[in-house]
DNA sequence: AAAAAAC
């Protein structure tokens, strides 16, 4: 059995991200990688019991004497590491993966892409290639990993058998929308069909009980809702080829969606145990890597990328000091509107429901027109304030972290974190963590497919500066301070990150 | 004691 650890060229289909011109010195990657491979395997995470190893121990144990990296002239920083000897050959061309002439269509004509981004020519072989092995892959925010996913089932979908054949499952009801709508554009000319299970409001919806059996050859949907029509039989799994998990760190945390993820992942496999599993984020913590490795098959696939290359590039980050919350919304209206309103769309991130309600509230009380989004909302409304945003209809959006992770929209080139992410489990400790994931699943809400961005950190006390400076260090990149409250430090804050001329 | 889903 023998890995090989590859990276694959840069062919991709949206405008790459501009080369850094001082690209940060390191190792060689076939350091790092084995590095990595030996730090999962046996490294500091040694809460994870001697278990772990008779799953992921066995693949890359065997591994580690013949991992071998290629240096690609790129500066590529995408890991692959296969399992066993199918060999992969990264796809410089859709017409490499041996799509179905409609599928190809759907790709070229709706989607208007070109040839596969970065991840799209590593990742597509790897799942399109029997024997179908599980695949965990890690890659930037706005890098295409929808794609990925999306072309996987509907390649993978039997357009003749009327049932369902692939599933994927996300953490919000956006996420599944959005991912639902990708689907249907891209399998326009296939004929293929699809569902998005999440909640209706019950006022006006036949309950699942009543209905008849999903016969959508792709369902795509929230864990509560999908479990729920399981339980009542009507979505059955047996032909399931394949099943997905978006934002998959979140979904398989402990604090996250894990209990429901095994739950379905365990009736899947229950009756399907040759079912192919995807796991797809932009952010795999250390802990939950190590999980997540666990979950699939062990000779499952996989793409990393090294904490620090995960910050965009593009995207650039500033903090603001100030001296107290309202400070906070003098900075976003007197500077960052004041400039901010014709570089684009803008989210500003709160860290509650409350904060986004009280947000929403000063700012439209002094004249501004924001709308905000939160958990609390009535789906209808939910879905109205996304499509007003969509629609650029509204140019400024308050949000919790509902639209943290995933959430497209490529007019979105300025982020304004009003509170900076917070563990959880760390709140009530003496020593508070930012979430590392969090924030830069927000920072990706800006610069998608490589377009320039700016985010705002606003901060505020002791504990935010603390929280700043462990993220900096954490991705090993430097958050610029805007030197003073003025329209003209702004101005050149925008203009650094070339949102202004 | 957050947020997410949803009972």
């Amino acid at each position: 059995m023998a890995e090989s650890v590859s990276s694959a060229s840069s062919n991709t289909t949206p405008p790459p991200p501009e080369s850094k011109p001082s690209a940060p010195v390191h190792k060689s990657w076939a350091d790092e990688a084995e590095e990595d491979v030996l730090e999962e395997n046996n490294g500091p995470s040694s809460s994870a019991s001697a278990s772990s190893l008779n799953v992921d121990g066995l693949a890359i144990g065997e591994n580690k004497k013949e991992a071998r990296s290629l240096d690609e002239p790129d500066d590529s920083n995408i890991k692959a590491i296969t399992f066993g000897d199918t060999p992969y050959t990264s796809a410089s061309t859709f017409e490499d993966l041996n799509l179905s002439p409609e599928l190809l269509k759907g790709l070229y004509v709706e989607m208007k892409f070109q040839k596969p981004s970065k991840i799209q020519a590593i990742s597509l072989p790897m799942i399109l290639s029997p024997p179908f092995k599980d695949l965990i892959a890690q890659a930037h925010n706005g890098s295409g990993k929808t794609t990925c996913f999306v072309l996987g089932m509907l390649s993978r979908v039997d357009p003749k058998q009327q049932a369902p054949q692939a599933l994927c499952i996300c953490p919000t009801r956006e996420l599944a929308i959005q991912n639902t709508e990708v689907l249907r554009k891209m399998a326009k000319y296939t004929g293929i069909s699809s569902e998005c299970a999440i909640p209706t409001d019950s006022r006006d919806s036949i309950p699942i009980s009543k209905r008849a059996p999903i016969m959508a050859q792709v369902v795509i949907g929230t864990p509560g809702t999908i479990k729920k029509w399981m339980t009542f039989k009507k979505l059955g799994v047996s032909r399931l080829k394949i099943l997905v998990f978006d934002e998959a760190d979140q979904m398989l945390a402990e604090d996250g969606f894990r209990d429901d993820s095994l739950r379905i992942m365990k009736e899947i496999e229950r009756v399907n145990p040759q079912c192919q599993v995807l796991l797809f984020s932009a952010t795999f913590n250390d802990v939950v890597k190590n999980f997540v490795s666990r979950t699939v098959k062990p000779d499952h696939n996989k793409l990393f990328v090294r904490r620090e290359e995960l910050s965009l590039e593009a995207v650039k980050q500033y903090k603001v000091n100030c001296i107290d919350e309202l400070s906070k919304i003098e900075v976003i209206k007197d500077y960052i509107f004041e400039i901010g309103e014709n570089v684009g769309q803008t989210i500003i991130f709160v860290r509650t429901r409350n904060s986004a309600r009280m947000l929403h509230k000063s700012l439209v009380d002094m004249g501004y027109a924001v709308t905000s989004i939160q958990g609390a909302l009535e789906h209808v409304e939910r879905d109205k304030i996304v499509k007003e945003f969509r629609d650029g209809l509204t140019q400024v959006l308050i949000s919790t972290d509902v639209l943290a992770r995933g959430f497209d929209q490529q007019q979105v080139n300025l982020v304004i974190n009003y509170d900076l992410p917070l563990k959880h489990t760390a709140e009530y400790t003496r020593e508070p963590e930012p979430d590392y994931e969090v924030y830069l699943h927000r920072v990706g809400r800006a610069g998608r497919f490589g377009r320039k961005g700016a985010v705002f950190n606003l901060i505020c006390g002791d504990r935010d500066v603390m929280l700043m400076q462990k993220i900096e260090k954490h991705f090993g990149t430097e958050v610029i301070e805007v030197p003073e409250n003025s329209v003209e430090a702004y101005k050149a804050a925008l203009k650094e990150a070339g949102l202004l001329q």
